[in-house]
DNA sequence: ATGAAAGCGCTAACAA
DNA sequence: TTGTTAGCGCTTTCAT
C-alpha cells in the first residue's frame, strides 16, 4: 500500500540506514539527499509513525483527559493545549470523562493501552490512585485547576482563594455586609478553595458572614438559578451576590430577570468567568476572570518540558496563576 | 519495562499463538485461561496497541479536525462524537485548524502520517484537494456540516437553508416585512446556505427584501455587534432582525442593549444556537436550533460503520438533519 | 486448541 | 557516510 522505507532505500540503492539517518536529520550525501528526496516525492512516502512509537518507545502522543469537553473553560484550556504540543509535535488524544472519577480511571488506562507518552489530567475527582500505574512508568502527568490528595503531580492550578477573596473585598469596600454566595459542590477542590476566600475575606475585615448567606450549588445553570432564588428568599437584608463558576452566574442572572430584581439597583452581583457572557448582559457583569489560555500553555509547556528531560521526572514543578477581575457595573457602591 | 505477550508466555508454558487468541477473544482451554489471566495479573500486562497497530495497519484512531474546539457548536458535536466512538475502541485524536484552510491540510498530513483509521472533519474551506490522498488509501473521511465542492465524502449536514427560510416565515407571518438579516462571511457554506433560505421565504411570499436588509457579518460577537448597528441605522423601517450564527446573535443583543433599542418593542429577534444563551436573555430569545448531539452522533455512526465495513467504501452515504424552532419573547405580532 | 516462525516499518548498534 | 543486522510487541499463517 503505501511506500515504506525500503521502497526508498531500493529506488535509491541506498541502505535502510542511510534513509532513516535522512529523515532523522542525520548527515547525507548531499547527492543521496537529492536521490532521497526525489524517490520520496515520487512515492509519495509519509514517515509511518506507528512502527517509530514501536521501535523507540516514545508515540509523541500526549493524552488529554479531561471531566466536560462541551463546557467554555475545559475547551478553551485545551485549545492552548493541543496548539502547543503540536507545534511540538505532540499530537493530542482526548478523553471526556463526564466529571466522573470512575470514567477518568478508565480513560487512563485507554490512554496507557496506547501508550501515550504523557497524560494532562482535569481531573474530575480528587483521588489520584489511577495514575499511579502510569507514573512508576516514568511517564509524566500533569495536572490543571486542581491536584490529587494522594498522589504528587505537576500542576498548574489557579489562586481560587485569592480570587473570591478579592471580589469579596471589592464588595466590601463598596460597604456591603451581607453577601451572598453561590458556592460548588461540597469536596470539590475549586468549590471549597472559593469558599474560603470568602470566608478569608471577612476574617481580615474583623467580619463574621451569616451561614444564611452561603448556599451550596453544583455548578450547573439551573442549580445557579434555584441557589439565587433561595439566597433572596432566605435573606431580605442581602445586598451583594457572588455566584462562582460560569453556569452558576449564567443561572443566576436568569432567575434574577425571573424575581424582576433590579441588578444592581437591588442586588450587587459579581460572576466569574466568561467574558463574553459578562459583556452581553445588562448592565456589563463584574466578573473574576480565570486566565484559561494562560493555564493551558503553561500545561502543555509543563509536559512538554518534562518530556524532553528538560525537567527532570524527580522535580515536580507546581504553578498557581492569579486570576484577574473585569470591572463591569453591577457593583451599585452603597 | 511494561509486560509483553512473550513474559506472559513464558510465564504460563503457553505459546504466543495462544496468548494472542485469549486476547482476540478466541478459543482457549479453560485451565490455560485461568493460567494466563493469572499471569497478566500478576505482570500488570496491558496489549500495547502500538505494536498491535503496526502489525493489522489499523490504529483504531480516528482523526479529528475542526474549525476551533474553542466554540461551542464544534465542542458539543466533538463531545458526542467521542463518545461515539470510544465506545466502539475507537481513540480520537483532535486537532484545531484555527478556521485556517492551510492548517486543515496541514492536519491532515499530520494525522496521515501516524495512520489513523479515518478522518472526521468540519471543514474551513470548500475545497477538499487535501484529503485526496486520504481517501485513495481507501480510509474513509467524513463531514460535517457542510461538504467540499470538489471531493467527495460521506458527510451529515443541516438544512440550513430551511431553517433560516423557516425563522423569515415566522417573522412574515407576524406580518414584518421589513426585516433584516446578518447574514454569515461569503463564500461560506454555511452563511450562504442561510441566505438562500432567508431570500426563499420572500420568494415565496411573493416579496421581494430591500437588499438594505442583508448585511454580512464575519460569525464573531463583534462583527455581530457592527452589523446590528450597521442595520439598524440605515433600514429605519426595519421592524425584525435575523442573526445567523450563535457569536453574531450575542453580539447583536448586546448592541442592541448598547443603541437602547428595546427588544421586541421596537424590534424583533430571532438569534442561532445556544439555547442556553438564549434563556439568559431577557426576554427569551427566539431561536433557531441545530441538533448538535444528533450531528455527532449521525457522524461518528457513519465513521464507525465505514471502519467495519458495514458500509462499504463505494457508497457514499450523505444526511441532512432537520434544524429545529425554540420559541422565546422576542418576536412581536404587528 | 496450541506452537513455531515470519514479518509489519522502523531505529540503532556495529562494522565497513 | 553508509550498509548489515537485530529486534521493538504483536498477529497470523501453517503445522501439529
Amino acid at each position: 500500500m503505501a511506500a515504506t522505507i525500503k521502497d526508498i532505500a531500493k529506488k535509491t540503492g541506498l541502505g535502510l540506514a542511510t534513509i532513516s539517518s535522512y529523515l532523522n536529520g542525520g548527515n547525507v550525501r548531499e547527492k543521496n539527499r537529492i536521490k532521497i528526496e526525489e524517490a520520496i516525492q515520487e512515492l509519495h512516502f509519509e514517515v509511518n509513525e506507528v512502527a517509530r512509537g514501536l521501535k523507540t518507545n516514545k508515540t509523541k502522543i500526549v493524552g488529554i483527559i479531561i471531566p466536560e469537553l462541551n463546557n467554555i473553560f475545559c475547551a478553551e484550556i485545551i485549545t492552548e493545549v493541543e496548539d502547543v504540543l503540536r507545534n511540538h509535535g505532540y499530537a493530542a488524544m482526548i478523553c471526556d470523562c463526564r466529571t466522573d472519577s470512575g470514567r477518568e480511571a478508565e480513560a487512563v488506562d485507554f490512554l496507557d493501552k496506547r501508550r501515550v507518552d504523557g497524560l494532562l489530567v482535569i481531573p474530575s475527582g480528587s483521588s489520584g490512585k489511577h495514575v499511579a500505574a502510569f507514573l512508576k512508568k516514568n511517564k509524566p502527568v500533569v495536572l490543571i485547576d486542581r491536584d490529587y490528595r494522594d498522589v504528587m503531580c505537576d500542576c498548574v492550578l489557579v489562586d481560587n482563594r485569592g480570587a473570591v477573596r478579592d471580589a469579596v473585598r471589592r464588595l466590601l469596600y463598596a460597604k456591603h455586609r451581607n453577601i451572598g454566595l453561590i458556592a460548588g459542590p461540597e469536596g470539590m477542590y475549586t468549590a471549597e478553595e472559593r469558599l474560603k476566600g470568602y470566608e478569608a475575606a471577612f476574617k481580615e475585615a474583623g467580619l463574621t458572614p451569616s451561614e444564611r448567606l452561603v448556599i451550596r450549588g453544583d455548578y450547573t445553570i439551573s442549580g445557579g438559578a434555584g441557589c439565587m432564588r433561595a439566597l433572596v428568599e432566605r435573606n431580605p437584608d442581602m445586598t451583594a451576590v457572588i455566584a462562582s463558576n460560569y453556569e452558576m452566574t449564567m443561572g443566576a442572572i436568569v432567575e434574577a430577570h425571573e424575581m424582576e430584581l433590579k441588578i444592581p439597583e437591588q442586588l450587587s452581583f459579581v460572576g466569574f468567568d466568561n467574558l463574553d457572557f459578562a459583556r452581553a448582559c445588562v448592565p456589563r457583569l463584574s466578573i473574576v476572570t480565570q486566565p484559561t489560555r494562560e493555564i493551558g500553555r503553561r500545561a502543555a509547556r509543563l509536559m512538554i518540558q518534562k518530556l524532553t528531560g528538560e525537567l527532570p521526572p524527580e522535580i515536580i514543578k507546581s504553578e498557581r496563576l492569579k486570576t484577574g477581575f473585569v470591572e463591569g457595573r453591577t457593583i451599585r457602591m452603597r
